[in-house]
DNA sequence: CGAACGACCTGTTCGC
DNA sequence: TGCGAACAGGTCGTTC
């Protein structure tokens, strides 16, 4: 499930345990993922997430960028100790290995060459100008929940946090883009803002089986007011939590106060 | 062009 | 208990 804040979470765990360090060691355990060449001996130069992907660069301005997609974890080793199960790829360094692992096979990871300068899309955890969300938005008539999790615009933004921040913000996930007022945009910017970065601070949501770096649950799952909690009162207004599908996604919010 | 849907994989949960 | 169906954090390609 890692979405912004779990990759955020990850990223800034694993900084201090390999940035400026060299890669001693390096395996790929399943061929699905491909063959991205010899890694051992280089250093990496920064660690940083790009909405929900994690991105390594190295000294040889070239740069690896993991996506766990659905059940991709990174597990961090000290010390020697037995392979868990699923596990993807192994990179060691001088002070442990890095481990990915991932039932479900999806995660990618690439070796990107050269620095690439993203397009305009959004970090919805930061500041930015409102403007930015409304004009495009104002023209499309999609739902504003799939809206939220375009990432080729907003960048970071899946299934369980687009139905907190809507839920938040007391928007309806069907209303089109469109429709939204600019008080209506602000309102959703400053709850995603604000719902993401409480979920950082959290370590993330462990609804089922994402950890962070160390093995730890996360916290946000005990702040989450509609994923996941079909037919259960709604915290704000007491109607009942509903689940719907929206684009093949399950979708939860309340009918009573998402208006 | 945009929206809907299947595919990619495996594991878990739910209903009968 | 057993078994099949439905469902799961994400994205991509195809089709309508």
């Amino acid at each position: 499930m890692p979405e912004l804040p779990e990759i955020e979470t990850l990223s800034r765990q694993l900084r201090p345990m390999i940035l400026d360090e060299q890669i001693c060691g390096f395996e790929i355990l399943d061929s699905l993922l491909g063959n991205i060449g010899r890694l051992e001996g280089k250093k990496i130069t920064s660690v940083m997430r790009q909405g929900k992907s994690l991105v390594m660069e190295l000294d040889t301005s070239a740069a690896l960028v993991l996506h766990l997609r659905m059940t991709g974890r990174l597990q961090w080793h000290a010390s020697h100790q037995a392979l868990p199960p699923h596990t993807r790829f192994i990179m060691a360094f001088p002070r442990g290995r890095l481990l990915c692992l991932d039932p479900r096979r999806f995660a990618t990871l690439i070796l990107r060459d050269a620095v690439r300068c993203s397009k305009a899309v959004i970090d919805p955890s930061r500041n930015y100008p409102v403007s930015a969300l409304w004009e495009i938005a104002g023209v499309k008539k999609l739902p504003v929940k799939s809206f939220l999790m375009d990432q080729r615009i907003i960048a970071g933004v899946g299934n369980i946090y687009a139905c907190e921040i809507l839920h938040d913000a007391l928007i309806n996930p069907w209303r089109q883009t469109c429709s939204l007022s600019k008080q209506e945009w602000r309102r959703i910017a400053t709850v995603m803002r604000d719902v993401l970065n409480r979920a950082i601070a959290c370590r993330g949501t462990s609804v089922s089986d994402w950890r962070d770096l160390f093995g730890n649950k996360g916290e946000y799952q005990h702040a989450l007011k509609v994923y996941r909690r079909e037919g259960s009162p709604c915290p704000r207004c007491c109607g009942r939590i509903q689940r719907l599908r929206l684009s093949g996604r399950g979708t939860y919010f309340c009918p009573a106060c998402q208006v």
